[in-house]
DNA sequence: ACTGGATATGTAATGATATTACGTATCGTG
DNA sequence: CACGATACGTAATATCATTACATATCCAGT
């Protein structure tokens, strides 16, 4: 289902794990789901989230220190900027981007003679659902 | 300097640590910081961030897990949207808040029927000095 | 095929960040 | 001056992430 090609077999591994959770989850939650297929330590899991990552498979909310897999392995293109709304009350995660958001803090970044390399944007809050 | 009338010692202290300091600063540096003011364990720290957050004086850099003194105390008023830029060569931030990037984000929530909380916007990069 | 470099992996130990639990002190107000 | 709210002190523990070192695998160039 989300087999990638060029992936390895943690980083699949990972990858699936994500992918099938309902929310983002932080690496020693991954690496329990994952005794059972011979991950024993951290640095395994941390490693296949670096590369997932750098493909722009995964994402890491810094809010929460925790990863979710991309919605739409849009390649990471310099640039991209993807925004995240989190739930505190369900967890659910909802990630999407905004072009005129994108440009204006690109614009505040070349009036400053800023080089942006990583944005984050993060919304906490109440999710539709929860508000009921 | 920053005598804030209502802040008790220990408030006073991490206040201090981190408006003289020349960048963000982790819980546990502020803590070493204030060993000789009687310091002794995390939550000291932490305690005090909570409250200085609370109150619109520090703010939190997520992508850091550090802390930094608000450049000015323009009270967490719910829906104002501060962002960083962190430069990831020499650990100077610049604080800055840009209305339209707030009015964007904030309207995507309303049409989600999301109800923000706290909203993060980091970007790390390189700043105009370390581009040289 | 063989070699050498780049990339990926396994494991243990350690470091860095944050919270829980519990008891005490201080301050303001009725 | 009794009470509740808030702040503080300390220890233990939980959670998140990296360093260090050894080994294995993949693949391009010969």
């Amino acid at each position: 289902m989300n087999a990638q090609p060029d992936l390895t077999r943690n980083q699949s591994l990972v990858l699936d794990t994500l992918s099938h959770a309902d929310g983002p989850l932080s690496a020693y939650t991954i690496l329990d789901r994952l005794r059972d297929d011979g991950f024993r330590a951290p640095l395994q899991v941390y490693r296949a989230l670096d590369k997932l990552t750098e493909l722009g498979l995964v994402h890491r909310l810094e809010s929460l220190n925790a990863f979710v897999a991309c919605i739409q392995p849009h390649s990471h293109e310099a640039g991209t900027v993807v925004a995240f709304a989190i739930c505190e009350t369900c967890g659910q995660v909802d990630e999407f981007s905004d072009e005129q958001v994108a440009e204006r803090l690109s614009g505040w970044a070349a009036g400053h003679g800023f080089h942006p390399h990583k944005t984050t944007i993060e919304i906490r809050g109440t999710c539709a659902t929860c508000s009921h």
